[in-house]
DNA sequence: ATTCAATCACTGCCATACCAGTCCTGTCGA
DNA sequence: TCGACAGGACTGGTATGGCAGTGATTGAAT
């Protein structure tokens, strides 16, 4: 969600967001959300109306997310929320799955009460959770302040852009296959054995944990196939509704 | 060096690249082999009028540079080349180690004559190099190849974002702390691991591989420190020559 | 000599106009 | 009825001008 991926956490200050930016957070957001499905199109012209900017703040912004491959640029054509690349998405997987583990070690040794507390913290919201909207947050705080106490906070920067995709698919699948429960309790056995220094029973769970959401996602995939890219099939137009949807140009 | 991060390697075929494609390709370059040194500013019409292109395609360029993090763009101040971040670098070294270790069991596994002799070929390229320009290349395909047996190319792509500060602190330290043939023996050593099918030893020669460069990057700090962001010191304007270095402007 | 405010050259940000490519659509001819 | 074709409504790509913020220079006042 970071205006800029390595960019020093931009607003640092009193310096206000860029009109990019906020097009750029509120295109990710409708993105992430779902609320515009892999496919859809999205056009400049018809952002900036909406968003009262010009085209320049919303060309870029989309040009940003082209990069993080949540966009998908074909010139003199259209601009489209990019379809889920179940490959992609395995290789996201795997690059969480080998970051997150390979942090253990170093989490264990900086494992300290005061951080400990922290996860508890987390550990507790999480049980209360009962929708998958208000455990997704936690979930993602969880895994980056097992990163940060590794001391390699910077990594999940890294982690987050390859994860686009991953997160989205998740979004999607809202009904839910495993319910989140049970991904609480994952997460209270690898702070488990994290707290007992056992680095061979935390790498266990953490990494049945991470192939769970995994197997979550071949059942999301299984039931909304069309959000998915096809894996050899050419499929041109992604079977928009309509061209001219309205001509009043109602900005809202 | 791809346009875009994650968009499907861009020239897909008869489209020729973009005038943003351009200048993504030339300042990347600039950048990453050091012919402009971290600190240095890159005015966007300077850039434009050396390009003989109009702002926009190099201002996007440098939009895409600065979320890589090879640009700092300091708003109505101007872009400069980022300076090396020393703990940044660490955790692209980190986050290199963790996929390309990871990758390892998956590379052994679909170890091939074919790619087997892909390998050799880029061993003896290797051997026959004299100087770090020649070598810097070869040593990236390397990798990458081994990531792409292992069925993770994608992954490739997620490294060389974090790796763009490294790369650069590696071609600023030209000189050479290392020599590059034991780089080159290092390579042979992995390669011979995964052919034996011996998964540890693998590990153990990668990983210190990597561990080299790391090594080779700190003396270049202790040697440049003036390309480093220093630690916590403020340290304003990183003394550039002058403002106006020429009215002339001459394109060339 | 020192202080401080006006000036000015420069920055990146944004708005706008125009361009060429693409694709739909409606028409005309076989 | 069907296919080729021309027109037009879109697309993203590019060029350009104006804006406000920033910081160094400058010159008058102290």
């Amino acid at each position: 969600m970071a205006p800029s991926l390595t960019g020093a956490s931009a607003a640092s200050a009193t310096r206000p967001p860029s009109n990019r930016d906020l097009a750029y957070e509120h295109i990710r957001g409708l993105i992430v959300r779902g609320d515009e499905p892999p496919g859809a199109l999205l056009s400049e012209n018809d952002l900036a109306l909406r968003l009262e900017l010009s085209r320049t703040p919303v060309r870029e912004a989309l040009l940003l997310l082209a990069q993080e491959g949540l966009v998908d640029i074909r010139p003199q054509r259209g601009s489209y929320v990019s379809l889920i690349d179940p490959d992609m998405v395995r290789q996201a997987q795997f690059i969480r799955e080998a970051i997150e583990v390979a942090s253990l070690e170093a989490c264990i040794e900086n494992w300290g009460a005061e951080r400990a507390a922290e996860v508890e913290d987390l550990l507790d919201a999480q049980a209360s959770c009962t929708t998958r909207e208000e455990f997704y947050p936690l979930d993602e705080q969880f895994h980056r302040t097992l990163l940060a106490i590794a001391g390699h906070e910077f990594a999940w920067m890294a982690v987050q852009s390859a994860k686009g995709h991953l997160d989205r698919a998740r979004y999607l699948g809202l009904s839910g296959y495993r319910p989140i429960s049970e991904y609480a309790a994952d997460h209270r056995r690898v702070r488990e054995a994290i707290a007992e220094g056992n680095l061979e029973a935390a790498r266990d769970e953490l990494r049945a944990h991470l192939r769970f959401v995994l197997d979550d996602l071949e059942q999301i995939q299984a039931a909304r196939p069309e959000l998915f890219r096809a894996p050899a099939g050419p499929e041109r137009r992604p079977a928009r509704p309509a061209r001219r949807p309205a001509r009043t140009l109602d900005p809202s």
